[in-house]
RNA sequence: CGCGGGAUAGAGCAGUUUGGUAGCUCGUCGGGCUCAUAACCCGGAGGUCGGAGGUUCAAAUCCUCCUCCCGCAA
């Protein structure tokens, strides 16, 4: 089938490459412009682009759509079905009615769960013990069109939002590539969102990171697994300056020490009281201008006092 | 030229201001103690102090340039 794909972050690579791996006549692909990025304000280019060139794919990176000259661009390569996941923009009505087949967009939930732009994290902020992925149909009203294919998968115990990203990455290749054939075919469903079942899960921010010790130990932990890679849980109880916390484990320990407080420190990490009376323990963090180590390396060079 | 921090033994850090024999905690190796141990005691190995120049009798330390890493901001 002949194909366009929109798409910008890691996310959406595996997607682009399992449609090239299909056979499918990738026509072109969409993704943000470079834009000036961290340390230095370099030019980075996102790693979709990265992957359609190496594949000898054309590479469009509009600033805008709604101008005319996307839909121009679009109409000159005569897409059957545009693929989207993760391109980060709205596409306007005009685009969206343009390919005879119409648009599909891979979403890292199982909708009408979490619309929106952060998912997965939300997923395991939340405490949930499975998501999934979901294959639907593009409408003007965000991540709200009729779905196709739907997969779900438990989220694990001590599973990140970083480890979560790149295994559902892969499983919505495999399901969109799933979608595109079954639309070939004319054999795909369309199921509508249940309006009653419908969650959002909106940008993450820095003021998500602070850990407030008084909450239950699997609070906290679902805190630091569901804000990776960023802006990652912190916490200032051990030094007094902000230190982000990678890893922690949930020990069953019980203490009567209040929450906060250093209860422990050393090669095992660092226990630390929580609003439960339940001990979390730290296991990996990075304090500021540092790199992110084991809190046993941490302890090396910076001893803590335990109360 | 966005702002700032950093690179010293396998790991984490101190020492740099005020140049003068390379230090701490841990790991590692050997020995000892012990019913036993991740505990304790004794001893050892391990570092071109990120790289290249410069100043100096002498540079981890002062000057110049470079490489890589991290935080903020976007």
């Amino acid at each position: 089938m002949r194909i366009v794909f929109m798409g910008t972050p890691e996310f959406a690579v595996p997607s682009l490459e399992k449609l090239i791996g299909a056979g499918h006549t990738l026509a072109g692909v969409f993704t943000q412009p470079d834009k000036p990025k961290n340390r230095g304000m370099k030019l980075q280019a996102p790693p979709v682009k990265v992957c359609a060139q190496a594949h000898g794919i054309p590479v469009y990176q509009p600033a805008k759509l709604r101008d005319g000259t996307a839909l121009a661009l679009l109409r000159e390569l005569a897409p059957e079905l545009i693929v989207v996941a993760a391109y980060g923009r709205i596409l306007p009505q005009e685009l969206l009615d343009l390919p005879p087949l119409g648009c599909i967009n891979v979403h890292s939930s199982l909708l009408p769960r979490y619309r929106g732009a952060a998912p997965i994290n939300w997923a395991i902020l939340n405490g949930d013990r499975e998501t999934g992925v979901t294959i639907m149909h593009m409408a003007a009203e965000l991540d709200a069109g009729d779905m196709i294919l739907q997969e779900a998968t438990p989220i694990g115990p001590d599973e990140n939002a970083a480890e979560l990203y790149a295994r559902l990455a892969v499983l919505g290749g495999d399901l969109v590539v799933k979608a595109v054939e079954q639309l070939s075919n004319g054999t795909a469903p369309r199921i509508p969102q249940d309006p009653a079942g419908v969650t959002f899960a909106p940008m993450l921010g820095r003021e998500l990171s602070p850990v407030a010790w008084t909450r239950p130990a699997q609070a906290i932990h679902d805190q630091v697994r569901g804000l990776l890679p960023w802006p990652a849980a912190a916490t200032d109880v051990l030094t007094g300056e902000a230190v982000k916390l990678f890893a922690t484990a949930l020990t069953g320990e019980k203490t009567s020490a209040r929450p906060g407080t250093v209860v422990s420190a050393g090669k095992e990490g660092i226990g630390v009281a929580c609003g439960d009376g339940q001990i979390l323990r730290i296991l990996e963090l990075q304090a500021p201008g540092k790199k992110r180590m084991k809190a046993a390396d941490y302890l090396r060079g910076h001893p803590i006092a335990v109360k």
